[in-house]
RNA sequence: GCCCCCUUAGCUCAGCGGUAGAGCAACUGAUUUGUAAUCAGUAGGUCGGCGGUUCAAAUCCGUCAGGGGGCUCCA
């Protein structure tokens, strides 16, 4: 016997146990929710299956559904469960992989031509169900390679054939559940009691192993919940990131659109060019005071340049040719050689660097038709782009600065959670290896300096530097990538960039390539789904609208514009002859920030009502002069 | 690019083999309005384009374009 400690709920408790019994006996017989509530347990090794037997482990965590892994290893189990339901229906199915997800799970299936439709959705959850609460048990159970092969062979399933001979051969484990067999290494529920509900969401094409030469599969997108009121809630939430979609949100707040004549372009609207503008002079201001220059490089250059830089090698796909005089040119895909044709126009010295070359730089790429999406994938795009030479003793200062930049960039719009990954010399790389330690100690040194929390993704790097990336994280807790920051031996040498040193002898610099909103469309995209298209005051297109009682106060209305006018502020008047009621929906649906009623009242006093959105307050009678103070005071945009 | 789904009035959507509908917006008129929709009228569409099947196509089939969900988060 031994003496487990068993961790649950923040609460220890101890348990005796043999080590040939699985971990739920102890657990039941301590009167545990085994199997229903606890999900799964964690040891020092990593998860313990509640039915794989003890061992010699001693200290259990036990699992439930708040917990990240447990959640894992419940879709885990469940994707089981829909491949054992899809194979009722479809019995010829030919299964590959299927993974839990960070939001349920999928299954990856060849149905050789006959896959499934949305409407037999429901049938397949039906059935699910059925499956799970009989329940079903997983067993793990080792087999040999011989006959992991034997039974895909006979089930004639070449993807299941080529994973299984990828494997070590003592390690390959099959589990079992009800009539269902499925080579996985684990790990899983003990039984499937506790799905108790499912949905499955979508169908999409899958390569297999994601390579676009291989098979196109068909995925089966689905997630499971232990009850009925959590699956509830997060269709729930599902719909809410649907009505905060910046698509969405771009035609009812009139700020871009897309169509036909030009995919992946946007067409920026009056509105949406007051936020883009704004958002740019804001940067460029920022910019400017933290020792940037700004520049302009333009957007067609000659094919020779791109041959140079390595871009028509290694970019070609993505880039748009033209011609001009039948010289071959090409449209940028990046603004980084420009820059460097900046840098070259004088003799640098080390006295010079580091130097700082900012562009909010217009760049088009070919991607792929399938994966434009909204702003988030288009063709063309603003970067809000810089280039930074320096010597290789600057690096560590430089980054420090930048991510002092950084940080106070996200700040100002309240993106407050952030996750920074720091990418390493990838196995093909050029530079001297001391070159390369040189700068991921720097990266490294500048991170721990500023106290920022960062992971390594080793050998992530680009093949001419280590990087470092930034991802945000927006109100629904979903995920951005944004700026990034990025070292590159390569390119001052392909362009013979050269600086004076100390020493009266020439060197290459070196040259940091950075974005901080990476582009700002897509940043507008993120910012308008983060905040629900509930623009602050400082972005929003129009900040105030004057909504007149009725005509006859056009006048003390327009009187009230003027002086908007005068004060800067971005405003709009509703002349239209609608009730007030109906001008306060419209105004509110326009998601304009303030509103101010003018009736009677407000003529005659030289006063404004002032409905507040961002608050949800309402206030009468207040002096002309003291609300646009105010609104001046509140429009400040965060400083810079 | 590939797979599945979608495309009907400016917007949101109904109609799904018998020759086009609603609400909102627009326009006209009446109303002169006090914090989330005043009333009435008018106009608006070769049902994404092209081709086919059919006596008959928005509806079925093909094709092209555009849009949406996806395309290693590896047994």
């Amino acid at each position: 016997m031994a003496l487990l400690t068993l961790r649950w709920q923040g609460k220890i408790q101890q348990a005796e146990a043999k080590p040939d019994e699985p971990l739920y006996a102890p657990l039941q017989r301590s009167g545990l929710p085994a199997g229903t509530e606890i999900l799964t347990a964690r040891t020092s090794k990593g998860i313990h299956e509640l039915q794989a037997l003890i061992g010699d482990a001693t200290e259990f965590e036990l699992l439930g559904w708040d917990s990240h892994e447990a959640k894992s290893v419940f879709w885990h189990s469940s994707a089981h469960i829909l491949a054992e339901a899809i194979l009722h229906f479809w019995p010829k199915a030919k299964l590959t992989i299927g993974p839990p997800i960070e939001n349920g799970f999928y299954y990856d299936i060849d149905f050789a031509g006959d896959a499934p439709t949305p409407e037999d959705f429901p049938r397949i959850e039906r059935r699910f169900l059925e499956l799970s609460q009989q329940p079903e048990y997983f067993v793990r159970r080792k087999v040999s390679k011989e006959e992991a092969l034997a039974h895909y062979t006979a089930l004639q399933n070449p993807y299941k054939v080529e994973l299984i001979q990828e494997l070590p051969p003592d390690d390959i484990t099959f589990y079992e559940s009800g009539d269902f067999v499925d080579l996985c290494k684990g790990p899983h529920l003990w039984h499937s009691g506790p799905i108790k509900a499912v949905k499955v969401l979508s169908l999409a094409g899958a390569y297999w192993r994601g390579d676009s030469r291989n098979p196109q599969l068909t995925r089966v997108y689905a997630i499971s919940f232990p009850s009925q009121a959590l699956l509830e809630e997060h269709l729930r939430l599902l719909e809410e990131a649907a009505k905060r979609d910046h698509r969405l949100l771009g035609k009812q707040l009139d700020l871009f659109s897309f169509h036909e004549e030009g995919p992946g372009f946007p067409f920026w609207h009056p509105k949406g060019m007051v936020l883009m503008n704004t958002l740019q002079e804001w940067l460029r201001r920022k910019l400017l005071r933290s020792g940037y220059h700004e520049i302009k490089t333009p957007i067609i250059l000659t094919q020779r340049l791109w041959e140079q830089s390595g871009h028509y090698e290694n970019y070609r796909e993505n880039m748009y040719f033209t011609q001009i005089d039948e010289a071959p040119f090409a449209v940028k895909p990046m603004n980084c050689p420009g820059s460097t044709i900046v840098y070259r126009t004088q003799l640098r010295s080390y006295r010079d660097l580091p130097l700082r070359l900012f562009e909010f730089g217009l760049v088009h790429r070919h991607e792929l038709s399938g994966v434009l999406t909204g702003l988030f994938r288009v063709r063309a795009f603003t970067q809000d782009d810089a280039h930074i030479f320096c010597t290789p003793e600057q690096i560590q200062s430089e980054i420090a600065n930048l991510l002092r930049l950084v940080e106070s960039v996200y700040n100002a719009f309240g993106f407050q959670q952030r996750e920074v990954y720091l990418s390493t010399r990838p196995e093909k790389y050029i530079g001297s290896l001391e070159l390369w330690n040189q700068a991921e100690a720097s990266l490294e040194a500048a991170l721990q300096a500023a106290g920022v929390l960062y992971q390594v993704n080793p050998g992530d790097g680009a093949f001419y530097g280590p990087k470092i990336d930034f991802i945000v994280r927006d109100s629904l807790q979903r995920r951005w990538q944004l700026g990034t920051i990025q070292l590159d031996f390569s390119m001052p040498r392909r362009f013979g960039l050269e600086y004076v040193g100390t020493d009266g002898q020439t060197h290459v610099p070196v040259m940091i390539h950075r974005a901080i909103l990476g582009s700002f469309e897509r940043f507008i995209g993120v910012l308008l789904e983060h905040t629900g298209g509930e623009l602050p005051l400082w972005l929003a297109p129009v900040q105030v609208k004057v909504l007149p009682v009725s005509d006859k106060f056009l006048g003390y209305a327009q009187e009230v514009a003027q002086r908007l006018e005068k004060a800067g502020l971005r405003y709009e008047v509703d002349f239209s002859q609608e009730k007030l009621g109906k001008k306060i929906l419209f105004a509110e649906q326009e998601k304009v920030p303030m509103i101010w009623v003018v009736g009677a009242k407000e003529a005659e006093q030289g006063t404004v009502a002032v409905r507040d959105r961002t608050q949800r307050t309402q206030e009468e009678g207040v002096p002309l002069d003291a609300a646009i103070a105010a609104l001046q005071e509140k429009v400040q945009s965060p400083h810079v």
